[in-house]
DNA sequence: CGAAAATTTGACATGACTCAACTGGAGTGG
DNA sequence: CCACTCCAGTTGAGTCATGTCAAATTTTCG
């Protein structure tokens, strides 16, 4: 198998990914491909980090990555984990184009692809199914995004334990605890403690 | 000034509104005036209570509104505050179209325009300008919560509170310190404790 | 195998909660 | 317009969830 048929299975995972939510025909989809960029990453490398301008939206077609930032002591606070089929980014800085305070780093070697905001905006013009694609997208992260901050609220650190557990199992087991800990916004010790604690 | 020039005020404010964020013409905006509908409640009414489906787009002509849930011991936590021209809904059970587990709740006299969610997605089908108008809206949202959580996990209660002095100066006035303290995430009487131990 | 990274452990500190009592206004009805 | 009630806000004592720091242990990986 060449690069090109790598390469092209990629595209067809993107496609796949892009047809579970709307209908759109592979010889109008081959016409964005070009604007389409696939990176490959090796494992705790960066697509992001402060002061820069998050210029791409990021699809993750293999590997690991999360979103993460600094508090003032500089601890690591995980905003968001993604795997295969997850899209990766730091909506606030592509959407106002201002610095963004946010890392966007591998957890594993990790293939993407990407797209640049202008091309994607082009083809917001162009194509009414892309476009409903992505306002179906931002709906759904921001339902999941109050989810979390609801599951926050009501509940102690080791519910949300729980559920991370059921809802990401996958995610769970590839990525190391002290991560696991930053999502949950706990510390490293504190989770492990209650591991131990609830061990039955 | 008779009833329906009211009306016709509120709408004419609604349309300013979408205006500040797409460009529509007023002859394409009064197509759509039939689907629109406008109340008006009194203070300490409900838009939405748990059990029931959000089947409407909710916009705030005047007065106060907040989206509330209640933890297992019954305290209420609350996840969003609006006044005049925001829009408040559970996305999650409008989306999902799924019983709700939140109240929104006036907390002033409260004129607000809503919109059923079949028309509203015929509309979608319509107008690019409106379509446009909800996916800017919702991307907004996004990283508004986004921001929201970044500062639950990196700053203390009082620093969160501060921010809300800040961000929030003309809601602060309008709403119960007790609301406020629900929103923060922490008890009325911590809330308390914080603001007499940072009287200067 | 050895070094670096991740996890665990334990002692102690603290931010935030609970509960109960008290204070002070705002609204209401007589 | 007073008296009463009720609700929001405040206070304080005691408690609990979670954090901090430092050391010990285990795992990972070059």
């Amino acid at each position: 198998m060449n690069i090109d048929d790598i390469s092209s299975l990629h595209y067809q995972q993107l496609l796949n990914h892009i047809r579970e939510i709307v209908e759109i025909s592979e010889t109008e989809f081959n016409n964005y491909l070009p604007k389409f960029e696939i990176k490959v990453l090796k494992k705790k490398q960066n697509l992001l980090e402060p002061d820069q301008i998050s210029k791409h939206m990021r699809y993750i077609v293999s590997g690991c990555a999360r979103v993460y930032t600094l508090d003032e002591q500089g601890n690591e606070k995980t905003l968001q984990i993604g795997i295969e089929n997850w899209w990766v980014n730091d909506l606030y800085s592509y959407i106002t184009q201002k610095p963004s305070t946010m890392f966007i780093q591998t957890l594993e070697e990790t293939t993407i692809i990407q797209i640049n905001k202008n091309n994607l905006e082009d083809i917001f013009n162009h194509s009414n199914a892309i476009s409903n694609f992505f306002r179906i997208k931002i709906q759904n992260a921001y339902v999941s995004l109050q989810e979390r901050t609801k599951e926050n609220m009501l509940t102690d650190a080791y519910a949300r334990y729980q559920k991370f557990r059921t809802d990401y199992r996958d995610i769970e087991q590839r990525v190391p605890q002290y991560i696991i800990a930053s999502y949950l916004d706990i510390t490293p010790e504190f989770l492990s403690f209650l591991r131990k604690k609830h061990k039955s």
